[in-house]
DNA sequence: CATCACTTGACACAACTTGTATCAAACCTT
DNA sequence: AAGGTTTGATACAAGTTGTGTCAAGTGATG
């Protein structure tokens, strides 16, 4: 089993498609396999985020829980590399008592976000941690903000992210 | 004259110091080498930003102008990093009518930022277009922000993007 | 309990990136 | 014209990174 990736390296002299205050070409790019099996018999979960039965209360999403090969061929990323990007910090999947590694949905999509920032844009690991870090203040500040100017002037601040989101390439969706 | 940089190369394990909302502890870290040489007889400027002779409108700043060695001096980069940074689209900087570059003290300015990314924080050349991107596009949303909301909400704004900088590390004065 | 498939952590390696050294040719200033 | 500098191109050493491999441990099932 012999996985690839890495389709382009670089992109030297290219700047930004969307120069920010504009609306981009295409949507997104956000399509990977959605074809994918939806889980693989979710052995334990300790303390993981999981719901326990059949969510006794109310909006608990009863999203899957992947076992690390499976998230890897969902993902068609090595496992190797999972277990690295953990070490390194970038992403804290959950565990069964026995220790395994358990991807949520948030997880995959995370690493979907990871892997277009290192493969797609070049990004290094650092690069990752930093662009992971500003994603999530973004969308920190965007609450900050909300609250701070009312949900009328929050509207707006929306909007102007989602222009900022696309003119950095970035597949997210507040 | 063997130029030595890169002090650090990654730091894997280390969360971005600032949570986000909270203040930093350290006030910035924009520094280097303030003693440098002001300038070293401005050759020629062409269509250069610079000022003919003493100003003649109003806040045209009498910012120097540097050949390469004298700002790879100052910025204690080599000469070949600089030109290889422009190769890659990262500067621009402005040229004599014999083609030599002059590096504007806006240069010097972003080849710092670009030196704080790569070195510091170890981001490679993609993840420093990347970050750049995003300081210009987060800079052009502010402004655009305080003409959608008004002079009041673009201070709150402004607050919350210092907020955001200092949390990701990056030394920038809006 | 036995068995098999899977996971884990560690190590190693090939491909790529990147700052820098080097070179000849062209340029600017004196 | 001479000397020093810049330019563009090429080359290389050190570092990064995804992936392959291995022994040992774990989980699920009969």
């Amino acid at each position: 089993m012999t996985q690839q990736r890495r389709v382009q390296t670089r992109r030297p002299t290219e700047s930004p498609p969307v120069p920010y205050p504009q609306t981009p070409s295409r949507p997104a790019d956000t399509s990977l396999s959605p074809a994918a099996r939806p889980a693989a018999a979710p052995p334990e979960t300790p303390g993981a985020p999981e719901t326990p039965g059949i969510a006794d209360d109310a909006v608990m999403q009863v999203e899957g829980v992947y076992i690390i090969s499976v998230a890897a061929r969902i993902l068609d990323m090595h496992p190797q590399t999972l277990r690295k990007y953990e070490r390194l910090g970038l992403i804290r999947p959950g565990r069964t008592l026995g220790m395994l590694r358990l991807y949520s949905a948030e997880d995959i999509r995370k690493l979907r976000l990871i892997r277009h920032l290192a493969d797609e844009m070049g990004l290094n690991l650092a690069g990752v941690e930093f662009a992971l870090a500003a994603v999530q203040n973004l969308l920190t500040m965007r609450q900050r903000l909300t609250a701070l100017l009312g949900p009328d002037a929050g509207d707006t601040v929306t909007e102007e992210l989602n222009l900022l989101f696309r003119s950095l390439n970035l597949p997210v969706e507040p």
